[in-house]
DNA sequence: ATAAACTTTCAATAAATTTTGAAAGTTTAA
DNA sequence: TTAAACTTTCAAAATTTATTGAAAGTTTAT
């Protein structure tokens, strides 16, 4: 296999996995493209690269920035933008990870939260399986949140180290 | 607030939620249904709580039944088939992690291992940034997983309470 | 001030995904 | 058998989401 065939082949495996997950596709091909280019790229090769319009590069490249993913990068005497991604996987998935709590998770625990303080009549089947469930459902989320809130702090090797450690 | 209110909250929060993650959003109403629902429900109470088609609730019910979230159950003297979902919320992260670790991770970890063995030239830059792209991804993906597989086996109390203790 | 170089916006369009519903299929009871 | 009760299928339609590209906006150099 060719390093060309073989960049193509990642970009689109990142781009699946991020539309299975959630992650428009899109953006996970320019992410990708990204991680494997040693140099910053400017707009106009990413469109190139991936045959996608000024427009979408564009907001891809800003949502990219959003989720902390990508940077910008001016060169000296320039007026072209550059961009890159940080390389690190362990950074990355901390910073998806953060994203997506906030994003995402909080907003649901927050309305959990208030469901979990219906009141009613503990004798109803109705009410009783809603309570459990919602509850239930309220204590996983939040350790979820804890989880990843740990995640965030910690560095690879320690998170990684220590979670093995109580499974070995 | 209202049960019924609250039920329907639940409801809309799972689908959106389901939604965000690459869940079908009908998918996700249907199981948020059940899941408060203290009797198991027929395709036709479905179909009719949701606003949903006969197909679409016939489908969605199918592939939560292939996700392993719900079951059907015949009653004596009864034609009809009558579904509920498992209510235990550690079950429900169990039988979620462990097929999306199947449908999706484990595919994306195999061409990273096939991708991981290219050979090229460790003095040309794009190939040294695409093998550390690469091979750091495919660590943590296999970490990931191992994670996975290790909550598969445990049962919630000692996942978290092992992963808490670490962490105190 | 003007123009060139570059970036951003967004209405229109295209693509992908989801849903419908009627027809076909299946099972059970009589 | 036959028919009623029920489930499944899937092509077409609807909906949602992503993408385009040209126009508007911005910045810099002269």
């Amino acid at each position: 296999m060719e390093l060309a065939e073989a960049k193509l082949k990642f970009i689109e495996a990142w781009g699946k996995l991020g539309s299975e997950w959630g992650i428009n596709r899109t953006m996970a091909q320019v992410h990708a493209l990204l991680l494997v280019s040693p140099e910053a790229l400017t707009t106009e090769e990413i469109m190139e690269t991936l045959s996608i319009s000024r427009g979408n590069a564009n907001m891809t490249l800003r949502d990219l920035m959003g989720w902390g993913l990508v940077e910008k990068q001016h060169k000296a005497g320039e007026r072209k933008e550059y961009f890159f991604a940080d390389k690190d996987s362990w950074n990355i998935a901390r910073q998806v990870a953060q994203e997506r709590k906030k994003r995402e998770l909080e907003p649901v625990i927050k309305i959990l939260n208030e469901l979990t303080e219906l009141k009613g009549d503990d004798k109803d089947p109705a009410f009783k399986t809603f309570k459990k469930s919602v509850t239930d459902i309220n204590k996983l989320a939040k350790n979820v949140n804890r989880t990843l809130e740990t995640m965030l702090k910690a560095d690879e090797s320690w998170f990684f180290g220590s979670i093995f450690k109580i499974f070995k």
